[in-house]
DNA sequence: ACGCGACTTGATCGAACATTCAAATGGCAG
DNA sequence: CTGCCATTTGAATGTTCGATCAAGTCGCGT
């Protein structure tokens, strides 16, 4: 199978989704973009949902190598590499003056009755980016009280993001990103003291 | 002006778009479910987006009487009002089956490159729903610390709200909700402690 | 009674959309 | 060289969309 052309329009579709949303794109801008005609794409997907899903799958498997990687290199630390995953998304916010937020964040609220395929993947992909901060929180060991709840505080964080980028998005002021971020440093604060007193 | 007629149009929209989203909803869904015809909604609005503009009017001008007067009835202690606020939320998931989250941050996410009078109405309710909560965080006076950036928390609440409702939603499981709010909980317990000791 | 302006009706428009298909191409197995 | 099958090409399809418009209705001031 010519994976090339494939590929092709995945990557496509991905930043187009990315950028615009997946109702905002169409199929000719995927064709366009990707210089590939519209019987080849038809070809490899049956429609435009299941590029969506190859999409979402290639987030899923590259999460690893594509996310985190990324962000951690030089960070050590686990307790700041959860705010440098956090800087991330804070410096594509910027850099591209707000039109980048969270990929899985922006499809998971604009597909209102998604196909179970796609909402399981967004899903997963949400467990993925939580999973991922889990492990960092279990890193930190007694320096978070023993009785914390890492899921939920994993979770609780990546809502932060969401939430962060959603507002900044929309004020169109990384201030409003960043003054989130400040008030889950000073949760972090209190539950370092918490377990510096416990101990 | 028959004023009758311009309602029904917005308030069918306002459900619409609440439901299915901006894009989802098209105009003969608006018509149709309005018994309005097409020519009627033409006279009212130049287009589409002029809906739009006039269904986020109308979050802005009835945020105090359908939102905050109906979460608090009954509940007068303003940290309580807070989660009495979420509370509504999540009530609104569960009876509705995961459809109805927040209709500002509904369309704040689907909306990336929206007309200049959308967005700002966007921002505007954003912040409306920021100074109620604001109020109540000032109301609770020295029960938090004194140094406590009270419209910081503020925003940081409605972060939460977003973000547990995004992740509700994707998962149609109410406790990543429930998850989200008792963290922010045990962040307020956390600042009440340290209000108490700091006298 | 009359006319005017506000509102309604519903057929109609062109554009954009996702999708289809028959024909052409190209590489590779035999 | 030949035949086959995966892939590509790009015109064409039917549908849905947001929007338009001419004709009609209604109420109200004069």
């Amino acid at each position: 199978m010519n994976t090339a052309t494939r590929q092709k329009i995945v990557m496509t579709a991905l930043e187009l989704f990315w950028a615009k949303g997946y109702q905002s794109t169409s199929i000719s801008d995927i064709l366009s973009r990707s210089q590939v005609h519209s019987g080849s794409l038809y070809h490899f997907f049956p429609g435009k949902q299941d590029v969506l899903v190859a999409v979402l799958e290639l987030y899923r498997d590259c999460i690893e190598d594509m996310l985190f990687a990324q962000a951690w290199t030089g960070v050590e630390d686990p307790k700041e590499r959860i705010f440098a995953l956090l800087d991330g998304y804070r410096a594509q916010l910027v850099s591209s003056d707000f039109m980048y937020g969270c990929p899985i964040g922006g499809l998971a609220l604009e597909l209102h009755e998604p196909d179970p395929r796609v909402r399981n993947l967004l899903a997963v992909n949400f467990a993925n980016w939580v999973g991922g901060v889990e492990q960092c929180l279990e890193q930190m060991d007694d320096r978070l009280p023993a009785d914390t709840d890492r899921r939920a505080l994993a979770e609780f964080i990546l809502t932060i993001m969401e939430g962060a980028i959603m507002q900044a998005r929309t004020h169109r002021d990384i201030g409003h990103f960043d003054r989130n971020v400040a008030v889950l440093r000073t949760h972090f604060d209190a539950l370092e003291r918490t377990a510096r007193e416990t101990i």
